[in-house]
Order: C-alpha cells, then structure tokens, then sequence
DNA sequence: CTGGCTGCAAATCTTTTGCATCCTG
DNA sequence: CAGGATGCAAAAGATTTGCAGCCAG
C-alpha cells in the first residue's frame, strides 16, 4: 500500500530527554510542562521541538493526546488503551485501566477506537472544600 | 451557602438569535460557526457575546461544551446526557443516545460524571478513501 | 552527504478581557 | 435606573510555521 514509509525517527538529545521525561510519567503532562522540565538539561529548548517530537510519537502510535482538559491538550506515554479520570479542580488526570464493553448499533459508520472521560473531584480537593465550608 | 444567587439570564436580542441557532442543532457548532450564522442577522455581533453566552448558557446547564475536537471546542445544545462519535475525518459529529453502565471501583474520588468519545470514520470519508485507493 | 531536526521568531487560531455605552427587567 | 449585556479592540494562550544552520544515520 504505502510505499516503503522509511520515515524513521530520528534519535537526538532533545528527544532522548523528551522520552525520558515522559517515561512512566503519569501526569498527563501538556506541551508546556514537557519544555519546561526538559528545558533545566537542554536551555536551548524550543517549543518547536516539543511539539515537533510529541506529533512525531503521536504517529507512531506511542503517544496519546488528551482532550479531556478543555484547556490545553494533555500528553500520556501510556502505550495500552484506557481510560482517564480528572478532577475538575486541580485538572490532575488518572489512569482508568479499566475495559469496558461499549457496543454500539451496526451502521456504515466504521469505528475505530473510544475513550472515556471521567469528571470528578478528586479526594485533596473534596477535602480543601469541606474545610472552606465549615 | 450563597447569597440567593439572582443571576438572571437577560434576554437579549443576540442572545435570542444564538438559542434559536442552538435549539435543535445536531451539528455540534464551533463558536466560530455560531458566530458566523448569527451574523447574518445581527452584523453587530462580537464573539465577545457569543462566548458570554456560551458561558452563560453552560452554567445553566443547558448547554454541552465538548472536547471531542482537538482543534476547537464544540457546542451541544443537547440537554439529556449523551455521548459521541466523531469522524476523524470531516469532524462531524453524531450524538450517542446509549445509556452504558461505567462503574468505578470505589475510592474516595467523587464522580460527578462521565463522557464517551467514539472515532471512527463516517460512510462519506470511507467512500472518499475507497475511491481514492482504487 | 542529505534529509530530517533544531532553535528562534513570527504568525495563526481560539478564547478571554477591559471598557465605554447600551438596554433589559 | 442599576447591573447585566454588547461591541470593539487588544491581550492572552496554545500551537504552528518559515527558515537557516546543524547533525544523525
């Protein structure tokens, strides 16, 4: 079909200390968060590579995209599919390793993949509002 | 807890021209969409009203603000609680009306709700793809 | 070597905000 | 007639892009 695709990724300094970071993280970091802990080793850091190696992982498939904050795209490492879980306060987002059977009507619509967004409070924020409000 | 809270929606007659666009609207409109219909009769009207409606209209409940879209947030004027599926393609997107059972083990996060994203590819763009490969 | 990658800055796009004026309730 | 709503423009953020020089394969 596509022919040979020998678009391989190329490994340099930058990446190996955006991989790095990003491996085993579990914080759902953004764009920002990844430059700003990358940049302490590599100060010549720019934006454009981030976002240049995390669109480059997203092709490959090892690396998801988040959308679950409304406010900026979120970045998890995770390679097996699941799910996520965030406050809606301090915007900290969980894995959800859950699989769920979401069957849907058969329809010419070809479906490919899903992903559940859990909204909730999560247990430091339940606590700082029941104080607020004593 | 809060003092009688008499935030009254004002009815405007931009704000009319915005809920007669949503009412009923399967299209999951952009505020840019949104903007652009109601333009055509009130060539006055800012995006500063748009999004203050929007926003208005969020906290009342009566409107969905959905993430499903990377590049922008889309507008839902369903009321009951629904889930959908977008064609990663031409971005459109169809409402969901299954109800799933999603549980949760039980931790002290307290879930306030839940939300299903579906992609997949729509009949149109599968057609467009076959034509395309043949 | 060569094409992909980097860094910098400028450009885009979406969404928000400040503020004077307007108008609904 | 008071406070919310509007319109305009500027600002703020996030993400993308153009391009010259660099370097991994």
């Amino acid at each position: 079909m596509k022919k040979h695709s020998k678009t391989a990724f190329r490994m340099t300094p930058q990446r190996m200390g955006i991989l790095k970071y990003l491996e085993g993280n579990e914080q759902h970091p953004s764009a920002e968060d990844i430059y700003k802990a990358v940049s302490k080793k590599f100060p010549t850091m720019s934006f454009a590579t981030v976002y240049n190696t995390l669109s480059a992982l997203k092709s490959h498939g090892s690396l998801l995209e988040l959308t679950i904050d409304p406010d900026k795209k979120r970045f998890d490492p995770g390679t097996s599919s699941h799910h996520h879980l965030m406050c809606i306060h301090c915007k900290r987002i969980l894995d959800v390793q859950i699989n769920y059977h979401l069957n849907l009507p058969d329809s010419d619509f070809e479906i490919i993949g899903n992903h559940i967004e859990f909204y909730g409070i999560c247990p430091k924020c339940k606590e700082k509002q029941s104080k607020r409000h004593k």
